[in-house]
DNA sequence: AAGAAGACTTGTCATCGTAAAGATTTAGGC
DNA sequence: GCCTAAATCTTTACGATGACAAGTCTTCTT
């Protein structure tokens, strides 16, 4: 890697991800309206028709932003389940907070993740990435009921990614909680997440009312 | 209102409803990071820079529209608790419903209402909808539980909201039931809505679990 | 009827995403 | 080691956007 005359090397060599990494940083910054593909080039100290080269377009950066946040939720999911032993329900409840934990400290990476305009930039990988935390999620959820039947299984899973989900989604966009301290709103989190099991719990010994 | 040589007139005359509507339709069309204010002044036939005196930013046009989504959602879900009788866990359940048919029918909507770029244009008339909607939901669990304690009503308002919201907003973004049918996504959300309900009722009862 | 306030248009500016073409560096074949 | 091809980055350019300023037309007030 020669250099020109200003030191700074004419080929920047990581840039790729660089720009995931200023990226990723200008998200939370600015939301996703005031993300551009610019400020990912002036941060990066390239050019602003830089990125082209490893990203054909600004979709296909957040695509990629998009994946990468999708494997950190299942590592923060794992990672939580790693600290419990044993109870599948007490593993269940781990993976909840994992998910919320990633969920509170990358709020417009999550609801990037889950917006609508991610599903313009479906990639294969964000994808794969996707079905990741899901079946995670999906295993947790049928550990603590194996002796159900499939369909409740499937209802179940429906149920409690949906009240996991829901509870962390509001509290980012501050409908839940506005007023309480974190310590607080992880204390109804975790409520929610104990209803979530018990509730599981009940309607895999019982079938489901219709 | 005198008319020019073209026949149309030089005031729009109702420019700002003509804009809400057209903004809303752009939104479910082109999505939030499609939305501009010049397209919908194209489609209110007026120039460019005429909603300027109606809307001082794009943000507060998103933010009128927003409001009025909140309103529309309120009486979604009253329409359909009044479809149903008495029993409060029922009018529960039929709220959700009808919270859910909105979201469904409004997807980009929905996600621009509780999405976070919604709080850079907090109005007070967004702040107030939204209140509205939430304290109907809240009755509406505590209408299910009243003889529990204050700390029980508010966890389980968390819960079952967490759990609606969580659901449709799973299903709006596309990560669950990908390849169902509309009628067995509504199965399946109605599924979800029964374990909340019976949830509730049973914290009702007995104490949460800690 | 006259002046003021409101509604809308035209023109302009900085910025954005994207494409094309040129400059520089790296990599591979010999 | 060199020489060409490919990859990487820059410069330039185009159409579109949000916002602002200034000007034109309409309605309202008195």
């Amino acid at each position: 890697m020669t250099r020109g005359k200003t030191g700074k090397p004419y080929h920047h060599g990581e840039l790729r991800e660089a720009l995931v990494a200023a990226g990723r940083k200008l998200l939370e910054e600015k939301g996703l309206r005031g993300f551009t593909l610019r400020e990912c080039a002036r941060r990066a100290e390239v050019s602003h028709a830089a990125p082209a080269h490893h990203f054909a377009s600004i979709d296909d950066l957040l695509g990629e932003i998009a994946a990468r946040g999708y494997h950190e939720l299942t590592e923060a999911m794992m990672a939580e389940a790693k600290r419990v032993d044993g109870d599948a329900a007490a593993r269940l409840v781990a993976q909840g907070v994992g998910y919320m934990a990633f969920a509170a400290a990358n709020p417009v990476l999550f609801q990037l993740m889950f917006s609508r305009e991610a599903n313009r930039f479906e990639t294969p990988v964000l994808h794969a990435a996707a079905k990741s935390a899901y079946h995670l999620h999906r295993e947790a959820v049928e550990a603590v009921i194996p002796q159900a039947s499939g369909e409740v299984k499937e209802r179940m899973v429906d149920f409690a990614w949906a009240a996991v989900h829901g509870f962390i989604t509001l509290v980012l966009e501050g409908q839940l909680g506005e007023k309480d301290s974190p310590r607080a709103l992880k204390s109804r989190g975790l409520a929610t997440l104990s209803a979530m099991v018990e509730a599981v719990v009940r309607a895999g010994g019982a079938p489901l009312a219709s």
